[in-house]
DNA sequence: CCATACTATTTGCAATTTGTCAATAGTAAA
DNA sequence: TTTACTATTGACAAATTGCAAATAGTATGG
C-alpha cells in the first residue's frame, strides 16, 4: 500500500480540489489578503496548504476574472500585501461550484451506499 | 469563465478521482476484464472513460499489489483478454478508500452548509 | 481470400498540473 | 546589524493526464 492521502504529498488531492471553491467562499465574506485566506482555509476544515499553491491559485483566479486584487494602502506589519476581492463573475462561479459539489456529494453517497450494501451481503469472497 | 468540468477534458477531475475506488468496488463483485470494467464504470454513475486511462490505472493497481491479472484461457471473441482479480490487500485498500470518502462527504457537506448559510444571510455584497 | 469492422489492450509523448525551494521584501525587536 | 516574522513571487523538477496511434485477434461481407 502506498501513496495514501497526505503521506508523500504536501496536501491531499481532495484538499487541493476544494481550494478554489473554498477561496471563493472565503472571499464571499469580504475582501482579504492571501495570507489571511491561507490561514482561514484551516477553519473551513481543510488542512494546511503550501503558501505558494494558494498564492498561485489566487493569481490564476484573477487571470480568469473571478477575483481582482490591489495593493493594500495601509501597510500594517511586513511587506505590502495584496488584497483580493470577489467579482460578480467569481460570485457566479462560486454558485456553479456549489452545484458541482452537490453532484459530488451525490456520487460519493451512491458509492458508499453501493459499498456498504455489497460488503454486507458478501463479507469476503475472493482468493488472496 | 473557463475550464469547468467536462469542457475541455476527457472526463472531469472528480470522475478521475473516483476511478480507483470504483474499480476496486467493481472487482469486489468478482474478477473481470478491463474492457468490462470500462463499461461498468458507467453503471456506477461515473461517465465514459478514456480506455487508455482505465487500463493504465489497472496496471498501476497491479504494481501496487491491489489486484492481480492473468490472461483469460477461453477467448470468446477478439484478442486475448486480461482478467483482473482483487487481492486481500486490494480489499483492505477499498476499505481505506471508503473511509476516505466518508471524510470527503463530511467536507463537502460542511462546505455546502457554510455556503448556503452565508449566501442566505448575505445575498450579495461586493462591488463588481 | 481480402477488406472492413469490432473487441481489447498497450505504448509513447505532449500538455498540464503540482510540489518544493529559494528569492525578495518589508517591519520589529534584540 | 543580526535575527525573526509577515507576505508574496518565481523558477524548475516531478507527477499526472489526455490523446492518438500501434498492435492483435476474431467475425463478416463481398
Amino acid at each position: 500500500m502506498d501513496r495514501r492521502e497526505g503521506h508523500q504529498r504536501g496536501c491531499s488531492r481532495r484538499t487541493v480540489r476544494f481550494l478554489e471553491p473554498a477561496l471563493l467562499l472565503l472571499l464571499h465574506h469580504g475582501p482579504a489578503h492571501g495570507y489571511t485566506l491561507l490561514e482561514r482555509l484551516d477553519s473551513l476544515g481543510l488542512g494546511k496548504f503550501n503558501p505558494a499553491v494558494v498564492y498561485r491559485t489566487l493569481r490564476e483566479m484573477e487571470d480568469r476574472g473571478w477575483v481582482v486584487s490591489a495593493w493594500d494602502r495601509e501597510q500594517a506589519q511586513g511587506p505590502p500585501r495584496r488584497v483580493y476581492r470577489l467579482t460578480l463573475l467569481g460570485d457566479e462561479v462560486l454558485r456553479l461550484w456549489a452545484q458541482d459539489l452537490e453532484e459530488t456529494r451525490r456520487i460519493v453517497e451512491e458509492f458508499l451506499r453501493a459499498y456498504y450494501q455489497h460488503i454486507e451481503a458478501h463479507p469476503m469472497e475472493m482468493e488472496a
